[in-house]
This record gives structure tokens, C-alpha cells and sequence, in this order.
DNA sequence: CGGCACATTGATACCGATCAATCGGGGTGG
DNA sequence: CCACCCCGATTGATCGGTATCAATGTGCCG
């Protein structure tokens, strides 16, 4: 089992038309079980999106940790919990959000995750996501994603530049995204 | 905990449009787990398609079931691994599938799951799903979801109809699906 | 027999993909 | 140190797949 420490990494697939779509983004404090030893075959990949430090920690210390530590499986569950409530949102978004409204909807997520983490700073954080990465985890293409870009920098909701994001109005933002935190807010409540 | 025991389901959720997304399908012997108490508040919601027969366990009894019963257990971890994959499945289809792929995509993993819990017989099995679920399921149109069925009928790749489709030909099916199934093959061959 | 939900088909509009070209910036080699 | 180069960003023109709007058909159930 691996736990990413620094930097980004994303799970992947890679279509037989060579189309790739990202499903998932590992920030700082993600884990990324791999069931290696589970699975006959692996169905996707995962990769790092910048240089990363990632910590690797054995399925027995794994278990160890758990028994003893009842507060960290609980934790660990948790997090399971919030990556699922992550996935059932991209469905959402890819199924029914328009291109705008994905694109608003994955920073407002990808903001409060970078807020839980101690990444933010004054409505704005680091992304270190070229818009090729963006198109792949959205679904669209990188033109299209840039137009998009563009419009919501124009509105003066959010200002994408080279490795962070603003956000200029984050009203606005959420309005537009329709984004209900709700299936983020899980890590929060289990801190206390 | 709810266990599915007969009949059909789905976790689905109604965006503030008014529009439906549904997030995965509960076929018989699918546990959903609300985790209603570990959360502030639900993010989706759960719902029977057909009548249906549901099997409630507490909490308590899980947790001992699970301590003393391991075997159980590890299944209960492997249903959710096949879970997770299922949903990545779907982000995949959404963002990088054609309608035509999605529809044929959707079909193999039914089929699949369908035939894993016995349910299948000679090519075909039941499938009490309207057109308008299947198009809240993939991200699509009544209208273009009836089309699409229509090609693939033509094609002579699968036939649906009321209650049930026919696989007329699973190579060609799985051909313009782009179906690799990895992911669900977990649950058959952690079966000793 | 009537009503209702779902299935089917046609005509048209629009969002996002695709193709193509240019721009910009940061790193590398000379 | 500078010129080159390459990848990512940007913009324009056009095409195509789905949505949308609208009407009709069909089977089931009361």
C-alpha cells in the first residue's frame, strides 16, 4: 500500500484508441491501495502528474497498525468513504454537468481537498495540472477545456494560470458547478 | 446495512435542475451500505426499481460476524474492491465512450453480473430497467437511448426488449463495448 | 374501454469535437 | 549567453453527435 506524502498523482486508464481517462487525483495524505496481491490483473494504472514522495507500507504492518490502532482504521474507512463519495461525484458530473459546469465542479472539490491538507492560501492554491490533465480527467478535449478556461476567467469566477488556480468569486463558482459539499465534508465531521 | 436479496436498485442523485444521475445498479446479493451514522448528511439516495426484497443487518452484528467469520470478511472486501472498479468503469465510459459504446459497455457488465449470481440462461437474462433508466444510468436521452438499442439491434450485436435483453452476438458486443473485464473477474477468482 | 407510462420516430438546434495554425515560455545545447 | 526547440496554451473554422422539441404508436392495468 502506498501513501502519497508530496505532490500529485492521478489513476488512470488508457482506451484501445488510445484515449486516456484520469478517474481519480492523489494529492498529499491520499493512499493508493494498489490490491496488488488481490487481483489477477490490474484494470488501470496510476502515475505521477509531478516529482512525488510516496511512502510504502506493508500489508503486515498494514494490519498490525489497524488492530492496534482502532483509530486508525477508523480513519482509514473514513477516507475510503470520501473516495467513494469522490467517484459517485464524477459520475454525476459526467453524466449530467455541462462542460462548464465539470470543470467548476472538480476545483471547487479539488479546492476544499487542498483546504483539509493545510494547501491553500487566500482563495487561491497550487495545481499543478496542465490542461491536457484536466481534459483527461473531464472528459473533454484539451481545446475545449482552454475555451472553458477562458469563459470562467472572463465571468471572474476562477483564474487558471501555470500550476495554481484563483478563485476570483467563489459564490459564483459553486453556483455555477452546482457543487453540494456535502460528500467532502464527511473528513471534516469525523475529525473532532 | 442492507443486503439486496431479490429485485433491482440504484443509488441515484437528483441535481438542483431537476435532472436524474444514477450511479450504480443493486442487483441481488449487492450490499449497500448507507453509512447513515457515520454521516452528517447523505450525498445520494437509494432506490428500488422493481419490487424488491431487502435483508437488514445492524452494526453489531456485522462487526462480530465479520470478526469471527474472516472469510467473510475478506469477501465483504473483495465485494467492495469489484464495487470500486465497477465505478471506475463507469467514469471511464462517460467521459471517453460514444453512446453506442456505453450502451454495449453497460450491457456486458450486467450480463456479467448477472451471470455471476446465476441469473443468466442460453445468451439473454432479465433486465426490468426502462429506457429511461438506462439513459439516467449513462448520461443520455430517452430518445437517444432508444435509437441507439435500435443500431444495435440492426447490427444484430444485442436485442433489448421489455424485461430482458438477448445477447444475438457477445463477440461483436464486446468488440464495440471495449469491454475488458479485469475488474469483474476479481469477484470469480477470489472464489477458491 | 379508457388512461397512462413507456417506446418510437422525425425535424431541428447546439454543444463540444476535430482539424489546423500560431503563440509563448522554459529548458537545453552550442 | 543566446538561439533553438519543444511542449503546452490559445484561437479560428468547420463537422458531427446528442439534446431538444414534438408527435404518434403500443402494451399494460384498472
Amino acid at each position: 500500500m502506498f501513501v502519497v506524502l508530496e505532490g500529485w498523482a492521478c489513476r488512470y486508464k488508457i482506451l484501445p484508441t488510445g484515449t486516456r481517462q484520469i478517474m481519480a487525483f492523489l494529492m498529499p495524505g491520499d493512499a493508493c491501495d494498489l490490491h496488488v496481491k488481490l487481483l489477477a490483473e490490474m484494470d488501470h494504472s496510476i502515475q505521477a502528474i509531478t516529482p512525488a514522495s510516496v511512502a510504502i507500507v506493508s500489508k503486515n504492518d498494514m494490519a498490525a497498525l489497524m488492530q492496534q490502532h482502532p483509530n486508525i482504521a477508523a480513519a482509514m474507512y473514513s477516507a475510503q468513504l470520501v473516495d467513494e463519495g469522490v467517484m459517485r461525484a464524477w459520475i454525476v458530473s459526467m453524466g449530467r454537468r455541462s462542460s462548464t459546469e465539470r470543470v467548476a465542479h472538480l476545483i471547487c472539490e479539488l479546492y476544499l481537498r487542498a483546504r483539509n491538507i493545510g494547501l491553500t492560501g487566500n482563495g487561491e492554491f497550487p495545481l499543478p495540472l496542465s490542461q491536457l490533465v484536466l481534459a483527461d480527467a473531464l472528459g473533454m478535449t484539451p481545446v475545449h477545456i482552454n475555451r472553458v478556461l477562458k469563459n470562467l476567467r472572463l465571468t471572474g469566477a476562477m483564474a487558471l494560470k501555470r500550476g495554481g488556480v484563483t478563485l476570483l468569486d467563489p459564490v459564483k463558482l459553486v453556483q455555477i458547478a452546482g457543487f453540494d459539499e456535502n460528500y467532502l465534508h464527511r473528513r471534516l465531521r469525523q475529525l473532532p
